[in-house]
DNA sequence: TTTATTTTGTAATGAACGATACAAATATAA
DNA sequence: TTATATTTGTATCGTTCATTACAAAATAAA
């Protein structure tokens, strides 16, 4: 149910959506939504932003288990090049209520900078971890280079609406992932 | 009478931004407004809109009288960093807006994209052009460099709402810069 | 099977929205 | 100064919104 709304709140955002969107989509009634969300639109919204954080501890574990943990964020900054148009229009759900909710609702702004920050800080683990075993060169300290990562992060997320094409995609994240060496 | 309703929409965005709001915002009551912008909300945000275009094309001008333009056009991503907190958290209307109408508005939308390609064209044709004079060393296709810095645009837009702190985006705005040499 | 509890869909509620009708006020033309 | 045209603010329109009240249905407990 939350992943049927979450569908919808990343395409559209939190303002554009409807409850009777939301509704159809889930194929929930109203009145069963809000039985199962007490806060509501907000709640549900809330809910949806939360199973990110989800997916990020998914992938906490696979850097985890990984010999080569650049490798891995590297593939995936790399494999949404060649995601879906649609993928490519809807971006990032945290990066898009960043944007959308600043001067409107601070506490959700701050829920989805919460959710950057702390895949800031797993990509600093990782790199300051390699820097240390001498499998990255650059001596740009690994804060600087996380923080890299989420600017360019930031950065597609918006240059894949212009450009939802793989080829420009592909070239402009393989330039910026260049810097972790 | 635009600039005041530019500001609220660029803080709060399309959706958010109520008539009444606009109303206070620019001093003019309902009546007045529709009046003025036949197409009501929608033309008014437009209007904000291609204001942006307008400053587009002074930045144009001055990149023509420059003899080093390559510095202007990087003083000028550096100078992003030392904004006020609150010129931080809105960002930039343009990138923004193409993050709220995905999908809502394809006209808005697109108009904003128009403009990004048009800065997108200004940076490319300046790097081109100091490319042949040598004054740039880089090998890298001048096409390629120019998505590179809408991109750093783009990053920055919600970088800024993440850290609005002078010292972090100096940081990496430079980090990026480093490219174009 | 009967009773109690929970879940569901529908219909209604009040508030806020964008848009407009219109008369008063202002500006322009004669 | 008078007549005409435009601009302004206010009050109101119809619509849509998120939310809730509530009765019917489904489920669980006895």
């Amino acid at each position: 149910m939350v992943l049927n709304a979450q569908e919808l709140f990343w395409k559209k955002g939190y303002n554009a959506t409807s409850l009777s969107e939301l509704s159809t989509a889930t194929g929930a009634g109203a009145g069963s939504l809000y039985n199962t969300f007490k806060g509501g639109k907000r709640e549900l919204f809330k809910k949806s932003l939360q199973q990110r954080k989800e997916d990020l501890e998914d992938f906490k574990i696979k850097l985890g288990n990984s010999d080569n943990p650049i490798e891995l964020i590297k593939a995936f900054f790399i494999s949404v090049a060649t995601e879906s148009k649609e993928s490519h229009l809807k971006g990032c759900i945290v990066a898009n209520t960043i944007v959308e909710m600043t001067f409107i609702d601070e506490e959700l702004e701050n829920e989805a900078i919460e959710i950057l920050k702390e895949t800031e800080k797993l990509y600093t683990t990782a790199i300051l971890a390699e820097q240390k075993k001498g499998n990255i060169k650059s001596k740009i300290p690994a804060h600087t280079l996380g923080k890299h990562l989420i600017t360019l992060w930031c950065g597609i997320n918006t240059l894949r609406r212009v450009y939802p094409d793989k080829e420009i995609l592909k070239q402009q994240i393989e330039l910026q992932l260049q810097l972790i060496n």
